[in-house]
DNA sequence: TTGTAAGCGTTATCAT
DNA sequence: ATGATAACGCTTACAA
């Protein structure tokens, strides 16, 4: 049914391996000879197998995208700029997703599915185990983290320990002093996740303040960076400290959730109390939310870029910082008089 | 490096051909065998090499998606559905992407990209031209089309016909005599896509509704099922006639863009205008969307078995209608009284 | 139930 | 610059 290469290499008048040079755009090959080939080619639509061509080469010409989420913003954006970089360069992409249970857990990444099957990994957003790290590693493949790697690994990310500091600086500029807190909750306890490095940003922001606040006035609450995780999480803060005058809510996300909670207390934004989020979600201007801005689905394409420079033989460095936008909306306001 | 088959066989002391019997399960292999050989694959660590076995075989245990979205709210959860269905039944996802450029048109589906590459193709939320769908039907594997397919074809969806005429009895029925409808835009013009049948939807509820609505009282605008577009038609919209009282989106990220193009005008939702969307996107709640909800993921999740019950040889019918839920919430109201 | 051996459709090595 | 041909690592008749 479907052409073969020998089928082209006949009636181009050339051999097979004539017409696998000068399809692949090959250098030793005459240009008439390369121009019969291309026209015997398009007359039979032949297109080689891929995996005829991948067990020949040992090459695959495909991206595993490994994933904890595909609809949620951060992983959908991230990974939408991936897929369109690596068609661009002719790449197919193979979606390995690791939905979280119930319980925020998830099996660990199989490494028997990427085996022989990709040229390169690009983990989107999912704090990995030393274990899992191990098994990509052993794929022998290019290697590449976006929004949260390990250090020393190549990965492109935002700057969450700065962005979750400039965050509380923006609240604490504007008078308040008791602030709560929606975190974050890591998939595997690492310290390079952004759950732990927005935290420790926000220290950061506390300690550089200029003004003490006690640790009893800035209360933490895990969200697990989804909206129903930040809406319960604004409640047990919201209980706990009813005199709480701001909330920074490691994700936009879990912002929103927290958001949704004040409305049904009645607790009014920002009059009685601000609110800000890290990630610049789309749909963050609809609600007016506060947030440091980042580019997911940029920082996706660079990764992809980044896969495929390694392919190409290049020395990339490990680190690509990605900044940061302050947006502010009507959520943040100056503290309420006391 | 990595195991092959015939280290495998050497190990167990069988032929390779049992080996490759023994792994994938047939059944003329003794239990004593199939034991040894599974003991020695694990031993060695062996994986079939994908490319090999799908050059023998002809297969490749891979399923398409062709989808012109990843980050929005139907094709992000649509995806998610089927990855996590195929790979449970041991498929790989190939992602294919045609994303929509700034005029809302795209690069026509390649059939080059998937021939011999994939085993099935999902298309998600894409209306596909007579050109396209030759081409995908060349590819001679199962096609299954989730949330808009042509008519007489393998696909899931909700009723979009009715759902958008359940929307706009609900407005009527609380008064509404003057509604602007904000209007999807198909990629390709076909009469199959949820663009017309949300609108056909809404003459049928005109029709229906034991009032005559004249027809310049239900002033329509596109909105390009984007959140910006949204905005952009609702200010159209009111420019036309700002004694509407209800506002009809096509879906709710358009819906969403008309929230925040009222807001910006002080039109208050719902005393001075109603606004009801269709999907049941994940933050309606949060600013209390009205709409017709429907399931996406579990959508993707049965587009995904039908793949795998085709290649299974099954005849499955055409049609897999999903129903819809009514989710009244504060953004509609009676209509104020004249 | 198991083994032998002929493909599957390329790429890559080595000549020419 | 081009051609022969041996891999590549499986699956699947066909035999036994």
């Amino acid at each position: 049914m479907a052409a073969r290469i020998d089928d082209v290499a006949r009636r181009a008048g050339v051999s097979t391996a004539t017409v696998s040079r000068a399809l692949r755009g090959l250098p030793s090959v005459a240009t008439a000879t390369r121009a019969r080939v291309l026209q015997a080619a398009a007359e039979l639509d032949y297109i080689a197998s891929p995996s005829a061509s991948s067990l020949a080469s040992g090459h695959t010409r495909t991206v595993g995208l490994v994933t904890p989420s595909i609809s949620r913003w951060f992983h959908g954006h991230v990974i939408e700029g991936a897929e369109r970089t690596l068609r661009a360069a002719g790449f197919d992409v193979l979606l390995h997703a690791l939905m979280l249970d119930a319980s925020m857990s998830r099996a660990p990444i199989d490494p028997a599915v990427l085996r022989r099957r990709v040229d390169g990994v690009l983990v989107v957003g999912l704090p990995v185990s030393e274990e899992e790290l191990a098994a990509l590693d052993s794929l022998d493949v290019p290697l590449v983290f976006v929004g949260a790697g390990p250090p020393g690994r190549v990965r492109v990310h935002m700057d969450d320990v700065g962005a979750a500091r400039m965050v509380v600086e923006e609240l604490v500029a504007r008078g308040h002093r008791r602030i709560g807190q929606v975190q974050g909750t890591p998939t595997h306890s690492v310290s390079w996740s952004p759950a732990v490095e927005r935290a420790q940003g926000a220290e950061d922001g506390f300690a550089a303040a200029g003004t003490v606040i006690d640790r009893a006035d800035r209360p933490v609450e895990r969200g697990d960076f989804s909206v129903e995780g930040g809406r319960a999480a604004a409640a047990r803060l919201l209980d706990r400290d009813p005199a709480l005058t701001a909330v920074y809510a490691h994700s936009d996300e879990m912002a929103f959730g927290v958001l949704a909670e004040l409305e049904d207390r009645g607790v009014r934004v920002p009059e009685d109390l601000s609110v800000v989020g890290i990630d610049g979600h789309d749909l963050g201007g609809l609600v007016g939310l506060a947030t440091m801005a980042q580019d997911a689905s940029g920082q996706g394409a660079v990764g992809a870029s980044l896969i495929l420079e390694m392919l190409a033989g290049a020395d990339v460095g490990p680190d690509v910082l990605y900044p940061v936008t302050w947006v502010p909306r009507r959520s943040i306001a100056q503290a309420p008089a006391l």
